[in-house]
DNA sequence: GTGAAAGCGCTAACAC
DNA sequence: GTGTTAGCGCTTTCAC
């Protein structure tokens, strides 16, 4: 068997439905098609016959030919740093129901830290495969490629990225009080040194750092704090920052992680060091992944509220598509996340 | 402003380069184009100039276009019951790197346990949107929509979904051996009462509890077993079996479950519990996700070899697309896992 | 109210 | 070697 091309087998088009209804291809499209004023012109009775065609031939438009006509594709494309990092995973799922609700249909992208695909993954928009994009997560040098998407005025948003230099529009966790709800819950249990694990070089997770550095420097030298640069938002970045956390001459009663990921490696390795948590240091996640609640012990963190975050940047991005006027005042939505006191934070400990 | 429609912002078109470099449309396209066997009929001063005004013109070709001519659209559905599935979303990650290398991108549906949308998945593909589809899960009653699909003869495969009644092509890790390892494991550390956590009803983690128990039987009575159905394969549904685990007259020495995600949730309410992991009970996983490295204490698991099963599924796919003759011995594949030894096992201790 | 015809951007059969 | 032409399946003027 050679290399020929794939037939459609005994596909269906709009014409085998005009040819059954006894009608043209155009008055097909006009009561099949989405343009809802051509629908009026048309009799209840040819109407009928035409929707009672089409479905004896089980017939659906092609995407594709209305595509290339410069109707919306109905497809949405996703492009994300880290498929696998479970936050992004979840960030995933609820997008990609929110979308199937809609009836429209999810393009997934991965940027895979690759800075020179961005560009490719532009080209996917830029050839009108979907109707708009969102970008999820930070992306270093990437940059350049969405500055790029942005001068074609194409409908893109962004989620999780933090700020940025490109006014590209940007739902948000607000990090800031996030970060200052952890450090009062964490004060509130009579800690006084912290440290900080920095897990990130750019966007949402690294400028949590400032906001921890910030938020300690109101104290003005009330308590002791530090920060350490993790190699990255893994927990594997979080099981080597905690061996460092173990050698400091000055060991804190509480780290930080820039998220929950790197919390979970930070426990692993108290475990491992004979650390007992929360006896000898209270640790901090960020985001409230779904195994936050199943570390040993159970990890204290802040909730980024997915559903509404997700919602917004669609109903953006959606407003965008139809190119309604957009209020400038959401080109940076933040959005409050919520405390989630668990087990791994407990009373400071004198020793 | 109003609900007009989108324009593609001057968007180059081959008509322009063909202007630009003073040659037809065709010869573009020729030139351009992904038939290789048109390009040996072209001067290289022709395709010379035509390269050289593409660049200049920034000219990508229209790849709804080509679709609609009936060529590959470079997009390989991912259909996936689970996003946020630990598992599942490595899986995902690994296949996603690999269609991009091979200059592909995916598409990624999303099944959510609603048997309803399996059919509305088929459709992208129906619709020619994608040159094929990979079924990565299990998909209860979906099956209906997978068979449809199969009787339509197009390229499908499916990942990790076990042995079905229907013959679609599937990639397997072999929960046989995989069971057995973990078995084999368990007894050499002198564990003499078992039981399993059924996390599924169906498919890939369900069937695993069956080999669990045709391994068991062959040791006649030696050894006591026992299993129970958990409500799902979660860490939470692991939980609650852990509760009722311990609430059994006769509590065993190893507890297995179908998959890690459950036996992280095993973990939790031991420890929630009192109980002592690996010195009260051990604990076993499947899988060997990203996480099974951090619990505590280290999950013994068996690993999937997610880049082999998922070029494996790729390689078949593309022969199936380029319509190549497939080998009737891979219509279900079996890849053996790998045993990984941590901390949840030990030696069984009396009590 | 409905049909005929043009054309979205591309490729392939057929000319020359 | 390269140009001309037809047409993928759909939508949308423009007729009537």
């Amino acid at each position: 068997m050679g290399k020929q091309k794939r037939k459609s087998p005994g596909k269906i088009t709009s014409k085998d439905v005009a040819e059954l209804a006894g009608v043209s291809q155009s008055t097909v499209s006009r009561v099949l098609g989405s343009n809802e004023d051509a629908k009026g012109f048309i009799s209840d009775e040819t109407t009928k016959r035409v929707k009672q065609a089409a479905k004896e031939l089980g017939y659906s438009p092609n995407p594709i030919a209305r595509a290339l006509r410069g109707q919306p594709t109905n497809l949405i494309g996703l492009v994300v740093r880290e498929i696998a990092d479970p936050f992004f995973a979840e960030l995933i799922e609820v997008l990609s129901i929110q979308i199937r609700n809609l009836g429209l249909n999810a393009v997934l992208g991965h940027a895979h830290s690759d800075p020179s695909q961005a560009l490719k993954m532009a080209h996917v928009l830029d050839s009108r495969q979907c109707d708009g994009v969102i970008f999820i997560g930070d992306f270093r040098d990437d940059e350049k490629a969405i500055k790029s998407i942005m001068m074609e005025n194409r409908p893109v948003v962004a989620l999780c990225r933090g700020r940025s230099l490109y006014t590209l529009p940007t739902i948000n966790v607000n990090n800031s009080i996030g970060i200052k709800m952890l450090i009062d819950h964490l004060i509130s249990l009579g800690h006084t040194s912290f440290v900080f694990i920095d897990g990130g070089w750019f966007g949402d997770i690294h400028e949590r750092r400032s906001f921890f550095l910030s938020e300690m420097a109101k104290y003005e030298g009330e308590f002791e704090y530090s920060w350490l640069q993790a190699s990255d938002n893994s927990a594997k970045g979080g099981y080597q920052a905690m061996h460092e956390v173990s050698k400091m001459s000055q060991k804190p009663t509480a780290v930080m992680a820039s998220d929950d990921g790197m919390a979970i490696g930070l426990l692993k390795a108290a475990s491992d060091l004979g650390i007992y948590v929360p006896e000898d240091i209270s640790v901090t996640g960020f985001d409230d992944i779904g195994s936050a609640a199943f570390t040993i012990p159970g990890l204290t963190t802040v909730k980024q509220p997915l559903e509404e975050m997700s919602k917004l940047a669609l109903d953006h991005l959606l407003k965008l598509i139809n190119m309604e006027a957009v209020p400038v005042h959401l080109e940076f939505t933040q959005i409050t996340p919520k405390l989630i006191i668990r087990g791994s934070t407990g009373p400071r400990k004198e020793n």
